[in-house]
DNA sequence: ACAACTGTACTACCAGAATAACACAGTTCT
DNA sequence: AGAACTGTGTTATTCTGGTAGTACAGTTGT
């Protein structure tokens, strides 16, 4: 069962987006295995407080990625071969890291500053 | 006057708070002057192909923390004081960068790994 | 068979983001 | 004074995200 402990809500993005990057980034991780199975989407939305719907929208734009089996009535799990775990990990590192990267030079951050202060930044949040 | 030729409309948020964003981190960096002339609201949301209230409301927040001055029928400027710099630079750079962090640790990337990447890449988007 | 789950679908409603089209008043420059 | 800008305010409309509630059908375990 994957786990949502987590899973930190933030502002300025849609939560179903949030639901599908959790999971993405637990599959590029290797955290989450293929055929691991999926809260149910009730369960889901009262553990993190919000409602069905949104939980539903996430599942179902995996679904159409490839990454979600459902079955009307039966439980949902994820599934991902090796080459969409491979693609995952480098499209989101990619992504995510490039536009920090843009903001951190246009900040006036050169390389060292950044790496300098990620160093740091990873120390701190290892508790 | 304020240059937004490096501006990049990303997705999943609202562009009023990109376009806040955009002068915030010119501001922490230096590379936006203080007394330096905004773009009239027509202007830069016919620059930026945004709606005009678009812009007025980034404006109009950015005055109400004290950032932006704005007199009815005059020219529009940004006014930050030497505190109001470093403040932004570090509550910028921290926020960024404490989220990616969660994020590439969540990805299974160590400190080593995040920080070879970022290399290459203020390589790479040095054109 | 039954109860308790599951996914799926639908309608209605609300808030915020963004667009569109104005109107009005103050400033600046010639 | 007049033209051309500027900021400011208003109203209406559209779209998306999210909530709320309900309904129905398939699966599972007892």
């Amino acid at each position: 069962m994957i786990d949502f402990a987590g899973f930190v809500q933030t502002e300025g993005q849609p939560i179903y987006l949030q639901i599908m990057r959790y999971i993405k980034q637990g599959l590029a991780a290797g955290t989450i295995a293929d055929g691991e199975e999926l809260s149910s989407r009730r369960a889901l939305s009262a553990f993190l407080t919000v409602n069905p719907n949104t939980v539903q929208k996430a599942y179902r734009l995996l679904e159409e990625e490839g990454l979600v089996q459902s079955h009307a009535g039966a439980k949902s799990f994820v599934c991902a071969t090796r080459e969409q775990r491979d693609a995952l990990r480098r499209e989101l590192t990619e992504n995510e890291l490039r536009g920090m990267v843009r903001d951190m030079k246009r900040m006036g951050l050169t390389a060292a500053e950044a790496m300098s202060l990620i160093g740091k930044l990873y120390e701190e949040e290892s508790e």
